[in-house]
DNA sequence: ACCATCGGGACGGCCCGTTAAT
DNA sequence: ATTAACGGGCCGTCCCGATGGT
């Protein structure tokens, strides 16, 4: 077998194995026989298990985590609601699903970690992303009209409810709609449970 | 020292060191040196690691989640807007200082187990907290006036932001202001940002 | 409880455990809550668990061995063959009965000691009475009309005979018949050591 | 080192231990190093010192006793007197060889078992190849003359004489001449069994 | 004086992550 | 790419002293 197609056989053995047992609770042998090779073979595409760790878990989070910030980044200005609207459902609807894929890997890293360094990892990572979007967010300010509030609040929030909306689904063992969830999560972060007085459409369609 | 403190002197020492390493991490032998003893007495106290887990991280867990089911279960019906959001405005304070305290513990006990069996705890013991609580917002579904929303979604979702607001919070190093982060989720989900056209004064006092 | 009570107590819960697992599997727990104390009480009483191990086990064979050993010494010189005969009964006989209680024991000292050590017992207790039983057959050798045989191979034997019988018995949960079976054994020993008037009578009675 | 070779290396080493301490006191890391390796390769041969035991102990002397009972299954029917004698001298001198290797594995086994099991390994081993033995008696009981006698007690009592024979000399530190002690267990025994012609013969030939 | 509770040094079985030598 | 091998360490607990209650 090439050597790379081996890497990557290694690679998802690896994350199997740590997704099920945790950092320290997964064992090198385990994840050998469930790429059906010896434990040697697997030290002979990595140094260490740390190494297996970083390359199966954590760079495929960073991968996620950085595809969501370039998502993210998009169209900055624009003076209409609508549009403001639609770019949040995209960034919604990305993030629910790199969460879909990913929940469990950053349950893992955050609360499973190797050396207590889920924390370090939080700081290096994900915080700053969170940080670029709420610039993002502060930056459109004036762009459109909204009641005030507090993005610091908001975006981790937002973030929060996919993530454990996937967590959810996972851990019952359903699957996520990410485009109806999606919808679903923007329309209540636009429009709030209460019903609106003058928009006279909402009433009629209750459940 | 009397039993009873020497047995709470282990469990805290416990906590802190499965809070750190999660559970395949810890080791005995440092969960008895944080209490200032041996591990044989450890063991004079407790039969198994797990069994220290159980009752150093399973079960404060439990009754937290069983506080916030019983808090949950308040008023049932009222025919009130006001009511059902201060209603609504308890559950969510609730959930953050519960969070506050154990948003970690949820983490490791999700992720980090001993045999992966994060899945069976929440099934078991958040799944079903998070059902009464959308039974209940189903039952209250006529006593007010609002738009249409799902709760599987929005109960959820709330609790994710609870939690992932207190994760932020913790791995940043900071303290969350409970009282005001659930005010303005509170605002949020009932008003939604965006901007009222009725109600006018809305729009002003834009930051 | 009285002293001396409770130290019996003790020791007959300590032949239970080191009969059932051996020196090195017997735990002074066991022994402790066996006798329905604590293990600190048991250490008030002896001095440590081979000390224990000492009184509980080794002492008692020494005394069964003794008794053996003086019931041998008994008349020494005769020439009589059916005293002789009477003799060797009794010697089987007590062998026997004293086999009974002790076999399981021997089996302990001789092969789960504690220090590699059932040879030193062996040397030091049991051979030198199996020697001294050798001697006393040699000395009367020629008091009575026999075949010519080795007392180094009949005495050990012998004694083998009877260990195992009792092992036997015991093992498969019998109890033994020791009159009926020195009967038996002298029966055996001896038609074939002394000499015979003539086979006539043996004939018919054949089973 | 080859594995399998490595392995008879660790049987043997753990062979010597268990016979020098027992299964309670034998420990896994002198095995290894007896056999010159670390713990560890220990447990990459077998499973647990349990299993070891069962293979360096057990499985040998089962071994052992297969082979004896197929050699006392020989000839089974003959009216010929010395016919009779010469297959007991066969199978006495078979079973004190065997023993000559063997006894202490049987003390061991019976004595000094991780679970007060030595009881069990008697009954499904030993007994039944003792019951064999006398069964095959009893067929030929009708074949050569002899006195009454009762095999349960001299088929045992044997087999009792050849262990302690060889535990013993074991425990002296001698060797046994299996030959001799055979020719002399079969003439103790078959003198006193089987009808004698005269007695003229055996006075004068006193030792 | 008798007894139990608290406490620990030491080690036993097991095996995990990892390297040489093929 | 495998087979053989190991240093080190974890969980569990065993045997045994002090230190207080009654």
């Amino acid at each position: 077998m090439p050597r790379e197609e081996r890497r990557q056989h290694l690679l998802a053995a690896a994350r199997e194995e740590f997704l099920t047992f945790g950092y320290q609770g997964a064992r090198t042998r385990s994840i050998a026989e469930r790429a059906g090779v010896t434990e040697a073979l697997l030290y002979q595409h990595f140094d260490s298990k740390e190494d297996v760790f970083e390359e199966a878990v954590v760079a495929p989070l960073k991968r996620t985590v950085e595809e969501l910030t370039s998502v993210g980044a998009l169209p900055a200005t624009d003076d209409d609601d609508t549009l403001q609207r639609a770019h949040t459902h995209f960034f919604v609807k990305q993030t629910l699903e790199a969460m879909t894929d990913s929940a469990a890997l950053f349950g893992i890293v955050l609360f499973s970690n190797h050396q207590a360094d889920g924390r370090a990892f939080y700081q290096k990572v994900i915080a700053p992303i969170l940080d670029t979007a709420i610039d993002l967010v502060v930056a459109n300010f004036d762009s459109w009209s909204h009641r005030p509030f507090d993005p610091h609040l908001t975006v981790p929030g937002t973030v929060g409810m996919c993530w454990f909306l996937a967590v959810d689904a996972n851990l019952r063992g359903r699957v996520l709609d990410c485009e109806g969830t999606a919808d679903q999560i923007v329309d209540l972060l636009f429009e709030g449970l209460r019903g609106h007085r003058t928009t006279a459409e909402a009433t009629p369609e209750d459940k």
